[in-house]
DNA sequence: GTTGACTCTCACGTTGCGTGATACCTTATC
DNA sequence: GATAAGGTATCACGCAACGTGAGAGTCAAC
């Protein structure tokens, strides 16, 4: 059997420029050409083409698929393991950020609707809700038991680290708050902020006045702190840390 | 302050290339130009760029984030939800295709019987549903073995903080020790063991070239850390930093 | 006043095709 | 054998988000 372009085309569910494409390539060549300079293909060519597009499938490039094509079986399965780690890689990332949206969407609901306990305690209730969907459905475990799993979790995150990063955020927040409000650092407002600030870092150890003073100066230098404190504010770190030598020159 | 476009870019860590095409396409356009028509910026640009730069990470198109910008939170709010269903169509799309690699990989090896611990390594737990169905579906393992595993993997979960915290230990040891047997720090046993800690480091935030650097840097000069990692040798600090900062410069 | 670092504006390259524009060929029907 | 319908060919631009020079003007410092 012969195909035409088009042919071959719906047969394969690919589109005539694709052919067309392949073939400028080098990917796939016709079996030979017609007087009139048609392409004509046959089925070994079918079958190429059906290899092509399940490597296309997985998303590995046409570059790649012209080498793996001709590779053996051993160099395939290489390529097809390195694809692998990218594309769990990108799972990854993609999770990460979908965390990401769903604390931006849960910190625009707070400052639209003012709810406190979503921004608390339902970080990532979107998510949570698909899990938990999902859990139920599956009859791994009844809404009673959910429920009561719920209360758990509640009290865990209430617990230990995630508390306390969230309080370091609340205080963050509130001095982006008073930034935006244009606020200088030494008014009597941020600096009660500061003191928060301070009372906050000494759950991990107590400064001095110069050690105090030099923590700001850090936020300022190090990118990674740096970049960390742009959510709040693109100069949140120089603010910060101006405000605490403030603090810390009266206070400490 | 103005910043010209080499600033900016080093400040928000895009390229000057960026900065000349979002002026061109429209998306941030400087405050004013100078006389010499070169480009200058102030505050409130350098405060939008850190906004598209936020929607950008999370795979928003540039034409998108124009209008997102300047819509209010509601529409903010509905934009990055339909943005969030893609990317959990894509989490599925691509739980798919690594299924199907695997699959492919199986038979190109002539292997029905794959090894159970090749399966389970380096599994995350998001994805564990999928896989766990899928093993059940090839008739692996029982229903009744996969909820005895499952008992096993809800409890590393619970001290999953702990166990970080262990592997993290781990590296720092191995480090130690090939420090012990005066190996330098660009050689291959040395990076091999910082990939390690670039890869534990993800698990808290990824690191790029100019950050992972910093970030050795930082355990150098200051002084908590310093003492933190004086348990495992007095200059580890400086050993790590070093190998921290080759590694960043030969692969990230 | 001479570097060296920085800036500008073109303008082409990237990936995998989609979408015409324009012209030639084939097949069926009248 | 004329005509219309439909298939085929070769350009060639367009997209998304910039990267990467090329060539030329500008700024700050020694």
């Amino acid at each position: 059997m012969t195909y035409t372009v088009k042919k071959l085309a719906k047969l394969s569910g690919v589109s005539v420029r694709t052919l067309h494409f392949y073939d400028e390539i080098g990917l796939l060549k016709p079996a030979y050409y017609g007087d009139n300079h048609y392409r004509y293909y046959e089925e070994e060519q079918l079958l190429m083409l059906q290899q092509i597009l399940f490597y296309r499938k997985l998303g590995i490039p046409l570059s790649d698929i012209q080498r793996i094509i001709a590779s053996d079986d051993f160099d395939k399965i290489k390529t097809l393991e390195s694809h692998r780690q990218i594309l769990e890689s990108n799972l990854d990332q993609t999770t990460k950020l979908i965390k990401t949206i769903d604390n931006t969407i849960a910190r625009l609901r707070g400052n639209t609707t003012m709810k406190d306990e979503e921004l608390f305690y339902g970080l990532e209730s979107e998510r949570q809700k698909g899990y938990e969907k999902y859990i139920i459905e599956k009859g791994w475990m009844s809404e009673a038991e959910m429920q009561k799993s719920r209360e758990q979790v509640k009290g865990w995150k209430q617990d230990g680290f995630r508390k306390i990063m969230k309080e370091g955020d609340a205080v963050n927040q509130a001095l982006a708050d008073a930034m935006q409000k244009k606020l200088k650092p030494d008014c009597p407002e941020v600096q009660k902020l500061v003191r928060m600030h301070y009372e906050w870092i000494k759950n991990f150890w107590i400064p001095n006045r110069e050690s105090y003073t030099g923590l700001g100066n850090l936020y300022c230098e190090h990118p990674e702190f740096h970049r960390f404190f742009e959510q709040y504010h693109p100069h949140f770190a120089e603010f910060l840390a101006e405000a605490m030598r403030i603090f810390a020159e009266r206070e400490l």
